[in-house]
Parts: structure tokens; C-alpha cells; sequence
DNA sequence: GGAAGATTCCGCACACTGTACGGATCTCAG
DNA sequence: CTGAGATCCGTACAGTGTGCGGAATCTTCC
């Protein structure tokens, strides 16, 4: 009987003896992030998790309240992976807000399950690396002339953005990811059902057949600077008219 | 590809009987999108959406192939309720594009856990509702005056700003819809959490405090179509040039 | 008619999920 | 030494997507 039960931790060389608490949420939280970087969002459970840190799945819950939580800040995570702008920026305020916007999709290209997650974190815009980079982008927004309203409304808009285009990319990304296979293979083995939904679209089917030849990933750069360029425009003419109105 | 068996919506009267197939993609879908609107992403199951169609679960696979295919075809129902924008229109391709991205942003928010399903749907860009809607906004724009390059550049930016900000929103409504509380009632429970975030952030700080009093509902509307009118303005400014280049 | 083949439906089973619960083991304060 | 509290985890439960095999029904051809 009392053999029965295996006093595990025992059992566990590396681990033994409690002499400080064997997990903690940052290691859990890194281990998580680890694990969606490689095997993206589906490969993510509580027991594989614990496996992973060598650590009952259960055992978990005493460091995080649910699973929901753990993404929450697994994202956070993630945005502190983004370059808040500065303010002062030798280059200017566009430029600034431009290195952000680019460190910002790339970091989500560097996690496209990201996008899969957007809706369980819901409101993320409280924790602290979140929180740290709208301070900062709001203070660029402040300098270049913009009231507090006026600078919420042009981050909003920014943000957005660049999560909408960063996601489509992302989840461009992540399907390929799925499916394993080398962008141009699968563009090549999509063409047919491609073809059908196109059929009565002259205007598609021109796009698609100019990219079929073409290397996709480099425009793409391109095409984002060039829709950010649009949008930053378009703030620049607003603070324009804010000027003009103030006098 | 699409079922194009007439609907045997007709009675079904006992379950046996199979005068008629009793199940077809058509009907399963909009099976889905109701139970998705009426209890949010996670009670749609096969079983419950079987169970409501007075089937078993495994009986949709006939019709279905996976979940996912599901729910890439339901997310192209959505799609379908976005009104396109015409050539042609009397007030212009600015009136005409934005109409259509406020009538996706309303679809959007009037579905609002399509955004936890924005990365399953992976590239739903097949669909021939959204296909539709992409053809005729790149008419727009081309109409417009741009290239087709141009104008694909043009929709995605517009499209990325739109669903960008409509997710953020739509992410919101879901938490609260989730909490079953009031907006309202649901900030003042959030504030001693976003206090703590926000504590050493001005900004932050001065904005939470700001909204605190006022309606959040009334300036969505105005927020979206100022952000919007950015994107646009941008856009011109980039027309113009075009047009310039072209001399 | 009746037989052969397709199509549709579904019960069962399997591997897997998040997490509630209660007990085991440890550390530390008194 | 005693208790309190933190930490870890085995077990269990309700629920998931879906593969499989069989049953019921419809269609087609003789």
C-alpha cells in the first residue's frame, strides 16, 4: 500500500528536495511561449506544458488562474518584444512612429499564432507591456502637436493598422506553417480552387496571375511601408488642420 | 463546389422518412452563424450544432469536412452581409469606400466572435463572398484612377484599418458579452486593475480618467470614421501623386 | 418487379482537452 | 513540536473533434 504511490519528486533528479519553489509564472510563461513558437497554437495544452517543464499539468493552476490568463500574459510577452518610439527621435515623429509600426509587424511575424489568440486575450490593453507602449506612442503623438485625444485617435488608428495587415500576413504564415510545405509549392497546389472563386472576377484574376511568377516576399515589406505611408499621411494632413485651426 | 441541391428546408417531420436529404451545407452554416451569434465561439461544438438541427454530430461530417472548413464557410456567410461598394457612385469613391468599410465594421461588430476565429479561417480570401467584395472594391479604386497594383495596395490598406479596429472593438463586446454585465458596470470593476497598470503612465492615466464619466458608445462611431477618413486622405494624397508622376 | 450501388445518417470509440478537488509533501513561524 | 500555508500532482469529470463500420434510405439499371 504504501509503496503505491510514488513519491515523485524523488523521482525527479534535476528537481528534488523544495528547497525554492520549482515553477514560477515567468517560467511558465516563457515555457509557453517557447512551445507556441514551435509547434504553434493547437500544440499548446496545459499537460504538454507541464511536461515541458517537467511539472504535473495541474501543478500549473497554482501559479496562473486558467489557461485564458496564460495567454494574457504570454501576450504581453509578446508586445514586449516591440521598440516603443521615443520621443525626441532625431528623425522626427514619423519616423519614429514608422520603426515602431515595423518592429511591431515583425514581431508578429515572428509569432503568427498570435493571431489565433487575439480574441481570447480581449482586453490586453492592461498589461504592463502593452500599457508601456501606448504611454510611449501617445508621447510621440503629444510632441508632434497632437492634444491627448487627438494622439489616442492616431494611435488607435495606427495600431490597427498595422495588426489588421501584420494578422493577414500572419495567418498567411501560419497556414503555410500548418501545412509544411514551401510558399510557392502551396500558392501552386491553392491555384485551382483559386481559379474557381475567381472566375467571374477579371480584376483578381489579374492579380493573381502577376504574382504567380513572382517572389512574394519581397514586395510584401514594401507593401506595408507603402499602406503605413498612407495612414501617416493622412495624420499629418490632421495635424496640419489642427494648427491651422488653433490659429 | 457549392451544394446545389435546392434547399429541402421543408417540413422534416419525424427525423426518419428520407424523402429528402434532412441536411445540406447551406442549412448547417446557417445553423452555425445563428448559434454562434446567440452564445459566442465556444459553444459552437458538432454535437450542439447537431443537436440543433436535430442530428448527430458526426452526421454534418457528410456534408462538412472538418470544423475548420465550417467555419471558413460561415465566416464567408459573414462576409456576404458586407454591402460592396458600386462604380459609379454619384458622391464619389471616397463616399462609396466608405460606406462599404462602415458596413463591414457594422457586420463586424454585429458578429463579434468572428475575431477568435479570424486565425482559423486562415485564408478565407477563396470565399465567393469575399471575393465578390474584393473585385469590387479594387473596381473602385481603379475607377479611381490607380493601377490595379495601386488599388490592390489601396483595398488592403483600407480593409487592414477596418478590421483592425473593428477586432479591437469587436474583442470588447465579446469580454463584456461574456461577463454579461453593463459596459459601464464592467469598467468600474476593471479600474482598480487598470489603476495598477497605469500607474506610472500620464497618459494613460489622464485618458482612463477622461472616459470615465462619458458614454463609450457615442464616439466609437465618430472614432472609426475619423481614423478612417486618415486612411482616405492618405490614399487621395497618393492618387494625386500618381497623377502627377503620370504628367 | 428486384438487385446493385450510392448516398446519407449515426452510435460507438479514441485520444485529448481544461480544470475542480483532495491529499501529499514541503517550508517556516510560533 | 505544532500548526499554517504554500506547492505539487493523481484522479476524475464533462466535454471536444472525428475515424470507422454499419444501417437505413434513395437511385439506377436490369
Amino acid at each position: 500500500m504504501a509503496g503505491d504511490k510514488v513519491p515523485s519528486v524523488w523521482m525527479r533528479p534535476g528537481r528534488q528536495g523544495r528547497e525554492q519553489p520549482a515553477l514560477n509564472r515567468a517560467q511558465i510563461v516563457a515555457a509557453a511561449l517557447d512551445l507556441l513558437d514551435a509547434q504553434g497554437v493547437d500544440a499548446l495544452s496545459m499537460r504538454k506544458l507541464g511536461a515541458r517543464l517537467q511539472a504535473g499539468a495541474t501543478s500549473l493552476y497554482t501559479h496562473v488562474a486558467t489557461k485564458s490568463e496564460l495567454i494574457e500574459l504570454v501576450v504581453d510577452e509578446v508586445y514586449g518584444e516591440v521598440e516603443a518610439p521615443r520621443t525626441g527621435d532625431p528623425d522626427g515623429w514619423r519616423a519614429a512612429v514608422a520603426r515602431c509600426a515595423a518592429s511591431m509587424r515583425a514581431t508578429i511575424l515572428r509569432h503568427p499564432w498570435i493571431v489565433s489568440v487575439l480574441g481570447e486575450a480581449g482586453v490586453a490593453y492592461l498589461g504592463p507591456n502593452m500599457s508601456r507602449l501606448s504611454e510611449a506612442m501617445l508621447a510621440v503623438f503629444e510632441e508632434a502637436g497632437l492634444s491627448l485625444e487627438a494622439a489616442d485617435q492616431a494611435v488607435n488608428t495606427v495600431v490597427a493598422y498595422v495588426v489588421g495587415i501584420s494578422a493577414s500576413e500572419a495567418a498567411w504564415l501560419a497556414t503555410l506553417a500548418r501545412s509544411g510545405r514551401s510558399e510557392r509549392e502551396w500558392a501552386e497546389r491553392l491555384w485551382p480552387s483559386a481559379e474557381h472563386a475567381v472566375r467571374d472576377h477579371p480584376r483578381l484574376r489579374a492579380l493573381y496571375a502577376a504574382r504567380r511568377g513572382r517572389d512574394p516576399r519581397g514586395d510584401r515589406d514594401g507593401a506595408f511601408a507603402t499602406g503605413l505611408d498612407c495612414v501617416l499621411q493622412g495624420l499629418t494632413a490632421r495635424l496640419a488642420g489642427q494648427e491651422a485651426n488653433r490659429v
